[in-house]
DNA sequence: CTTTGGCACTCGTGACGCTTGAGTGCTAAG
DNA sequence: CTTAGCACTCAAGCGTCACGAGTGCCAAAG
């Protein structure tokens, strides 16, 4: 276990490191942070954290830089959080408020997690287990053109073309979206794919084949995430020879989403701040990467996070600020529309 | 004005710095291309050709390497197009006409411009100036919210949430849209905003507020354009120190489309590729940067571009393929659907 | 008049060695 | 247990040097 000197002088390489991206050595230790201490004293300190494998050198006659393992530490144990001031609250809420929709607020949060963190971020779409179907719309296109319109209790609004083998007549397209109301309203978003649809089709008569179109994702992956100022990456200097393969991972919706939900995996509990640190990471691109992670709720459930994305000498004290003030955000005005009402 | 052999020279300088990113000398040239030339003879044309302006020389003892002039001279005069084999053609018209909806074609599009050309891809969504309302629908989700749904000519959805400040019958909602309805469908998209629906809305009575609501953007610039393949702008060498910029840049799409359509004015007539060269964009960031664009059509009108960037030196003539191809792949799938037909 | 070989010159690059300075570990004294 | 001192290490910076790629110019050959 380590002594309170001990976690003192971890948490001063960490700031130290985090703002100059130079490995830290005792006497800057000595000068710049109230320690008390003699450079020597430090010395032994450092030799004991690196015995414990939370600060590396990166060759000897180099000062110290925290391990993977010493920012877990940091993040677990000795980062000071301090609180965001009311004002900048406010002004978040404001602002996420004013969004005009799903997209627009999504787009909105993502920025703000950016700016506020110095990082790239990243906002996953809501997409609580529980959705459901709240609003379902044919609309005729041309007289062998429909457009199903699916609203869920997210506020996400989803379209999809479907073409038809014989012209339909006006009536009909209003008969047959009541049937599919009947059937699909409040039910589940996942009802719109596999046997459900399926049972549906064969109850729908000569239709059958319209409703199997309808089969499938609801959803592409391009929506599922949105990422804001990948540009903050390609500043860290530690990136500056991998940045390619960075945003060659983000130009993947479909990747980043799948990496989004495992991240998530790891604190199912809802609110909570997941923080992945470099070798914890899987995905070979995002070593030497850190994410902070906050999910936000609707209703009681988990729908989807709020993440940024940086080396992992990242300023994890604001974006843990950041990302929760902004989940909390999402939360808040997910949850004053209370169910029943929506958000398009 | 170049004689033959100067052109041929210019060519192959082009050609190698092209592929090598490195400054090309008399002595490769003369090696490696058949020009049945001495180095020395070659040394008088690329002096020549630094003071017609074409090349320049980084430092005295480098090689020379095409300054913006020399690749204009370039792509105008001595650039040759190989065309895509059939069978790529074929692919490429089969990928784009399995795509499910516009978004889909649209990013699908952009990955092959990317993937072809090797370089950053951008494009830009249809929006002709003769583009009309199709199809329009109010779907009521609650009592008091609506989703107001404009399907345009081009195939392009939009939707946008109407919060009333008192409730509304279903059977209003239907007036309300059979109303809309008459007023709007086959005219101009342009006529969702601005002083059309103010004199709508003084029609309509007390659902004045409401259709206010529907004034301004009907879609923002977030969708207007799509970015594939940022990574292989981080991949070129020289732009190495300035990545952090250019992804700035397009990260903001409403910055994206001023210059696509900045770009695009260079040349107006359908089909036609436009190629801008480094010194040539205005802003700043862009500078060392080529585009190449070229434009689609639905019926007889420009809807859109599609674009591919990365820097001055760029392989012009795979790009030019490329985009040309794809945007050609654009118009006949948009072609294919007659006016009254549609694509979501 | 054009082409070409030769030659002197320039300049970036990489290797080498040197110095400097930051940092360490160890030891002995306080 | 702390700290001052000391010897040691190593990266970074700097000047020197040789090398090589490239140039411009000139005079001779075609």
């Amino acid at each position: 276990m380590l002594n309170q000197r001990q976690r003192d002088i971890l948490r001063a390489v960490v700031d130290d490191y985090v703002s100059t991206a130079e490995p830290v050595g005792s006497r800057t230790l000595s000068r710049k942070y109230g320690l008390g201490l003699s450079p020597a004293t430090i010395r032994n300190a450092l030799a004991d954290l690196e015995d414990e494998g939370l600060l590396r050198q990166p060759h000897t006659s180099a000062g110290r830089v925290p391990s993977d393992q010493g920012y877990r530490v940091f993040v677990e144990e000795l980062m000071a959080l301090s609180p965001l001031a009311p004002s900048v609250r406010a002004d978040l809420l404001r602002r996420q408020a004013e969004a005009e929709d799903l997209r627009d607020l999504l787009t909105q949060t993502a920025r703000l997690a950016a700016v506020l963190s110095g990082c790239t971020a990243i906002v996953r779409s809501p997409r609580p287990a529980g959705a459901r179907i709240r609003a379902l719309s044919l609309v005729p296109v041309t007289d062998r053109e429909l457009l199903l319109v699916v609203i869920s209790s997210t506020g996400a609004v989803t379209h999809r073309q479907v073409l038809l083998e014989e012209p339909i007549a006006p009536e009909e397209v209003a008969a047959l979206a009541l049937g599919l109301q009947q059937h699909l309203l409040e039910r589940p978003l996942d009802a719109l794919t596999g046997r459900v649809l399926e049972g549906l089709a064969e109850r729908m008569g000569r239709h059958r084949d319209l409703i199997r179109q309808v089969i499938g994702r609801v959803e592409t992956p391009d929506d599922a995430v949105v990422i804001a100022h990948t540009a903050h990456l390609a500043r860290q200097p530690e990136f500056q020879q991998r940045v390619d393969g960075l945003l060659d991972f983000l130009d993947r919706p479909d990747r980043v989403l799948r990496w989004m939900q495992e991240v998530r995996g790891g604190s199912p509990s809802p609110g909570a701040v997941t923080i992945r640190i470099g070798a914890e990471h899987r995905d070979p691109e995002l070593q030497g990467c850190s994410v902070v992670a906050a999910s936000y709720t609707i209703g009681d459930e988990v729908a989807g996070e709020v993440a940024v994305l940086g080396p992992t000498r990242l300023d994890y004290a604001t974006a843990v600020t950041a990302v929760s003030a902004l989940a909390a955000g999402l939360s808040e005005v997910f949850g004053a529309r209370l169910p029943g009402e929506g958000r398009q």
